[in-house]
DNA sequence: CTGAAAGCGCTTACAG
DNA sequence: CTGAAAGCGCTTACAG
């Protein structure tokens, strides 16, 4: 490995001034830097990334912490995530959590992370108050938890209100639910928005026509096989995300129902599949790009400033849209 | 921050003998050991993985490199491999390499890795040749270059052969394709045997129903509209992977063009949403699962092992999967 | 079986 | 403006 010290001694300088040089310091003169820069450039040296962290104790390294990374929705995450990170100088690195909550904080920390992205936190997860005892900074992200913290987090009301109005208006009294599990913020905080907005236009939710299941592809085609597969099922299906309700789709395909002729299906998240010509998903959308970058900023600021700074919380709104999976009430 | 120094002083030890006791070498005593660990978990201890990095001179973190981090072919490569890698030990970090091959593999050597993936190799790519001369270990997943190393690989031959065959006895007579870019192995050598197994069973691909792409929704959406959009087109249509397929199948939805009364399409890959009700794709499968986690013990084996030792090549065979989006020809 | 010493590659006060 | 020194947190020969 080519180090600093190679580089000082081609160019005839002491290891910190090569340091200094390329660190681009203001009291080294122009023809050293210029004189470090050559070497360094003649070597191809690469400063390694491990000596500066263990001699500055911070990293450039950010943790995308998830516990299903095979849910399709993180996909869309990572990308700009990753991205807005590289532009801040930092890295990305994957984290899975396993199920049980046990040493994922001192893991996190071993692994030398500047900070770390939350982004499937369950209301009961003990990790955040870990980390913040552990002084490790973190951001929530789309969902919270207990420990005050920064968060991008997304406001289902203005889009689920539109939603209901728009249900209503074409009809719809009887709806059925796929919601998301009752231990996330996200999940919860969806539901009541949804069973606020329904109830506000009049349109009923039975209790035997909803079901709780994680926020994935199969949930939903679980889900809807069992409330679709009965005689006398509602006219309309709102799904947790965007995942769900794809999943429910495809059951309904399985199952030889029509949509939106004899059902209805709503998704939440708008990812690209939904605005696929085969599958023209009507759903509620934010910019999920934006606060994917939103987070990294965050979380980087966080890393870089003052760690005593009060919690900061961004919220994205929401829009209803309107595509080809709802229409107007068969009954 | 906690480090072995205080647990040392809690449990009485030296230093060195903390790192001794925790790494469970042989020589230490049961009852050192034993008092470490309760001192260590006492502390809530994590040791840091930069310190072990300097000490050691290696790292445990793996990079996969690709260019477009968010082409959704990688979302279905990057659970498996993380989770072989993690199973192994190491963590994935990504790095997308940007257009210019300047100083990736400077930055590379610079983040403290340990090895790399590259998933998006060009063939005129320096980047291969670079990391050989940097002495860091790499293997090539699904696409290969010039320079001799570890790859995990597909051999589309009994697939597309079989596909040949269906097709010829479905009746078509004259092929379309999107095909992938020149610059990769991947892309040739499926064209190549594309076109040698059509032309096997007298399917006949004209250069005017021929079009190149990158291998992503948008190319496939693109080249559909470009050759299904005239008289007289192709009964089939043949692409580069399932990403362009599902762009050609939601074209031909967007051209209200019957799948497959009119036309019918074929992809590579199989990825899930392929088998979604909604799609059915008809597809050349392989198991991109396996692959990944192939690619990952590849990388771990170099990293730790000899790295004089032979280029091992894993190539993963392919199958015919008919589905929905074949039919007979219409002519 | 365990400790003292050295070293990995940087950065950063401290002198000068 | 630049060098010598110290130190970040580990691991690993070297003694004993």
């Amino acid at each position: 490995m080519i180090t600093s010290k190679d580089v000082a001694r081609l160019a005839g300088v002491s290891q910190p001034t090569v340091s200094r040089a390329l660190n681009d310091h203001p009291k080294v003169s122009a023809a050293t830097k210029q004189k470090v820069r050559e070497a360094a450039r003649a070597l191809g040296y690469a400063p390694s990334a491990v000596g500066r962290a263990l001699s500055t104790g911070r990293t450039t390294r950010v943790g995308l912490v998830v516990t299903d990374l095979d849910n399709q929705f993180y996909s869309y995450v990572i990308a700009p995530m990753h991205d807005e990170l590289g532009r801040l100088g930092h890295e990305l690195v994957l984290v899975t959590e396993a199920d049980e909550t046990g040493p994922i904080a001192e893991r996190l920390i071993s692994l030398g992370l500047a900070g770390v992205v939350l982004a499937t936190t369950t209301v009961d997860s003990i990790l955040p108050a870990r980390l913040q005892d552990r002084g490790m900074p973190f951001v929530y992200f789309n969902r919270v938890a207990g420990v005050e913290a920064d968060a991008v987090v997304v406001d289902p009301s203005a889009g689920v209100e539109a939603l209901a109005r728009a249900v209503a208006d074409a009809g719809h009294k009887r709806a059925a639910a796929i919601f998301g599990p009752h231990n996330t913020s996200t999940g919860e905080e969806r539901e009541r928005a949804m069973r606020a907005a329904l109830e506000e236009v009049g349109i009923s939710l039975s209790q035997r026509d909803v079901v709780h299941g994680p926020f994935d592809f199969e949930s939903g085609r679980r889900g809807a096989h069992e409330l679709l597969g009965r005689d006398g099922a509602p006219s309309l299906l709102i799904c947790a995300n965007d995942l769900v309700a794809l999943g429910a789709l495809n059951a309904a395909a399985e199952l030889d129902i029509d949509v939106p002729g004899r059902v209805s299906i709503i998704g939440f998240d708008d990812l690209p599949p939904s605005r696929w010509a085969l599958v023209q998903l009507s759903t509620v959308a934010y910019d999920l790009e934006a606060m994917s970058r939103e987070a990294a900023r965050l979380i980087v600021s966080r890393v870089q400033g003052d760690r005593g700074a009060p919690a900061r919380r961004v919220a994205f709104g929401t829009t209803w849209v309107p595509r080809a999976t709802v229409g107007p009430s068969p009954r």
